[in-house]
DNA sequence: GAGCACTGC
């Protein structure tokens, strides 16, 4: 490609709209609101967190921030004091003076009313408001948790650990004594603790134990329009246990308070954003990556240097050939009066060390260009940035339940996500964004990401919510209700699994059932351990399945490929990857979990350790099941053949054209060729995971015997026509 | 012969 073709591409004509986007004199995104709607009962009403008449007769508020204080709380811990200095009078006068700056501290005598008139209110403010760290003081401090404690909830373990932090050190006492946290693997509480921070997986594991949620008197679910799995099913849950609680003699009321941010405001904070100019494409572009790649070098000739440009693409492999088309236009005589340009590839597959580029600062007389995937829209903040270009789309993964597919499809990004990629053109400066689609398609864009139990099997959430004792899962009061496909799925695939049978009707958990919705895993894999004990390897499949909780084991840097290669063949096993995985944990363990050793065989030495600790906690959870741990040591047939009792639905049969038919609904697959079986053609093989990219993959895949079939499930197999 | 990105129990 020339640079003569991009000087006449096709993207080379904008308009220009919203002069400045991050004003903040008025809001400058209108958008509708971000929330879903949520479904508010009779005692339900919305409370703003500032009392301006103006705004709550708006329904809601869009709060500002006037310090700064607690915007990094999410990413790092800001207070590494001493304990010690807790007890300075003076630090705590600051800490109080702090309180009372936060736009949500007007609020409190309003809020507290709202609180007390109604069971469930939704108090909708920007991140920084002060909603997550001071609305449980405010219900501790008017001693309205003397019946039990307050909860809130986070999406991630990061913020549920720091905000304990602070609100212990607001409240001037230990971190684990009157305020805690739970997250996995990690807690810090006593039984005295009133105000709990925890994730939202967390509460919903605590809810299998205890649906009514008795120990608690307030659930706040926080950041709901983050719309996570786990908030949306606890969401139902709690008003569920809120009825129940309501409806029961001698029980205490349980207040709900849904606490939720607008994603304009959240996005563009006053002191975080400058302003952006935006422009669109005059039309609709026929090819995304070139107009993408034009707009570059427009912005290459005009710019000064060191203004540096993010471009979000879909992928790795459009993103590696754009970056080597810029390098080579880059070269062009033309271009000779422009700033030196330094293309960098962006995207998690690649090696740390060429991650890292991406943050060395820009050189004199440079400029950067970084040609990423959305990893750079939330993940990371790359300083420098003044343009942005946004090809409007990203890669999305969505199950299919009739095919058993997950799907990995480029689609059209939501307007949320396409101002979170604009602001990041305005973290340090006034910056530019530059949209490769016209202001129509971007209007016809979806409001918010589709909500991701509208995009995952349920199998897993339905196992819970049948723990939970909720006996019609069609009639859950979810947000968004997944389609009946999606919740058909489910049910079928537990009934395999033999932890549902229908009774007149209903689904009805079983014993196993029970036992496996104990587990942190999904139903099969929960299945597959139960099978343990009979298969004499317990202790082997709890390896394997740590494993498979874990993210990728292997390392494979480039220009080592082929020392990487020769380590990994001494662990692969003819088997399968079921079994390789299991040879690298035992050879792990016996290198007593070293880090050099991980480094010299190209291993994950964190991805491993994280594996022992998911497998110490589901040995914990064997023990409370009675599920015996027996060894097999190497007879690893069995192993393979207790992973059929968990995934037996997941298996290809070798057609004579020398593809692969899954059984269970007839669809072409191939093996993925990282797969310890690419290039051998077993007649039968097992898959842990299909993904739809570029065909349909096979991932971790292990070889089966078609008797082991017939002995789990033979009518299964007897009607997909298997020969034994 | 191929790998969107996170999170969480």
């Amino acid at each position: 490609m020339f640079v003569n073709e991009l000087r006449e591409g096709v993207c080379k004509e904008w308009t220009q709209e919203l002069k400045t986007m991050a004003g903040f004199q008025e809001p400058p995104i209108k958008k509708a609101k971000n929330d879903r709607s949520v479904d508010l009962n009779a005692n339900t009403s919305q409370a703003p967190t500032q009392p301006s008449p103006s705004q709550a007769a708006n329904g809601h508020l869009k709060a500002r921030d006037s310090s700064a204080s607690f915007q990094n709380l999410k990413h790092k811990n800001p207070h590494k004091r001493s304990p010690q200095k807790a007890k300075n009078p003076e630090h705590l006068r600051n800490l109080l003076s702090q309180r009372h700056a936060l736009p949500i501290f007007p609020a409190r005598a309003r809020l507290l009313e709202e609180f007390k008139k109604h069971q469930t209110v939704i108090v909708i403010g920007e991140t920084g408001s002060g909603k997550t760290t001071q609305i449980p003081q405010y219900i501790h401090e008017e001693r309205l948790d003397r019946k039990g404690g307050i909860c809130i909830t986070q999406p991630r373990r990061v913020a549920a650990i720091s905000i304990a932090k602070r609100v212990a050190e607001e409240m001037d006492t230990n971190l684990g004594g009157l305020v805690g946290y739970s997250v996995r693997f990690e807690e810090a509480v006593c039984p005295a603790t009133k105000v709990k921070y925890v994730t939202d997986g967390m509460l919903l594991r605590e809810a299998i134990s205890d649906p009514l949620l008795s120990k608690y008197s307030w659930i706040l679910l926080d950041e709901a329009h983050e719309r996570t799995i786990n908030t949306d099913v606890l969401f139902g849950i709690v008003k569920d246990a809120q009825k129940t609680r309501r409806s029961t003699p001698g029980q205490d009321p349980l207040r709900l308070l849904i606490m939720s941010a607008t994603m304009d405001v959240d996005h563009f904070q006053p002191g975080r954003q400058h302003p952006i100019e935006m422009f669109y494409a005059k039309k609709q572009q026929e090819d995304y990556v070139m107009a993408t790649m034009t707009t570059v070098f427009q912005i290459h000739r005009e710019a000064p240097p060191r203004h540096d440009i993010l471009l979000f693409l879909t992928g790795q492999e459009e993103i590696d050939s754009v970056t080597a088309n810029l390098r080579q236009i880059a070269k062009d005589g033309s271009l000779a009066e422009c700033p030196r340009l330094r293309v960098l590839p962006m995207y998690a597959a690649l090696p740390a060390h060429q991650q890292l580029d991406v943050f060395r600062p820009t050189a004199e007389g440079e400029r950067k260009v970084i040609v990423s995937t959305n990893i750079a829209e939330t993940s990371i903040t790359i300083p420098g940035i003044r343009f942005v270009i946004d090809c409007g789309r990203a890669k999305v993964r969505t199950y299919h339940p009739g095919s058993g597919f997950d799907a990995l499809k480029v689609r059209k990004i939501s307007q949320a996500q396409a101002w979170q990629r604009t602001g990041r053109a305005g973290r340090e400066a006034s910056g530019n964004c530059y949209r490769a689609y016209t202001r129509a398609e971007f209007d016809a864009m979806d409001v918010n990401p589709t909500p991701e139990i509208l995009r995952s099997n349920l199998s897993s959430v339905m196992l819970q919510l049948l723990a939970m004792g909720i006996k019609n899962v069609v009639t859950f009061d979810f947000i968004d209700k997944p389609s009946a496909e999606h919740l058909e799925a489910a049910m079928v695939q537990l009934t395999f699994l033999g932890a549902v049978v229908i009774k007149s009707d209903c689904l009805e958990l079983t014993e196993a059932g029970r036992k496996m919705a104990q587990f942190p895993l999904e139903p099969r894999y929960a299945k597959v351990i139960l099978s343990g004990p009979e298969h004499g390897c317990t202790d082997e499949v709890l390896s394997i399945i740590s494993m498979l909780s874990s993210e990728s084991i292997f390392v494979n840097p480039a220009g080592k490929k082929e020392q990487a290669a020769i380590a990994r063949r001494k662990f692969t096993s003819v088997e399968g990857d079921h079994i390789t995985l299991l040879k690298v944990f035992r050879a792990f363990k016996a290198a007593k979990k070293n880090k050099m050793w991980c480094h010299e065989n190209f291993l994950n030495f964190r991805n491993l350790m994280y594996a022992t600790e998911v497998r110490k906690q589901l040995v914990q959870v064997c023990e409370r099941c009675g599920v015996a741990l027996t060894s097999c040591q190497q007879k690893t047939d069995s192993v393979r053949r207790c992973l059929a009792t968990g995934l037996f639905t997941s298996v290809a049969e070798l057609q004579l054209d020398g593809k692969y038919l899954t059984l269970d609904t007839k669809q072409e697959a191939a093996l993925h060729p990282t797969s310890a079986l690419f290039g051998g053609k077993p007649a039968y093989v097992l898959f842990t995971e299909l993904v739809l990219t570029g065909k349909a993959y096979m991932h971790l895949n292990s070889i089966v015997d078609p008797q082991w079939l017939h002995d789990i499930a033979p009518e299964y197999f007897r009607k997909k026509h298997v020969k034994r």
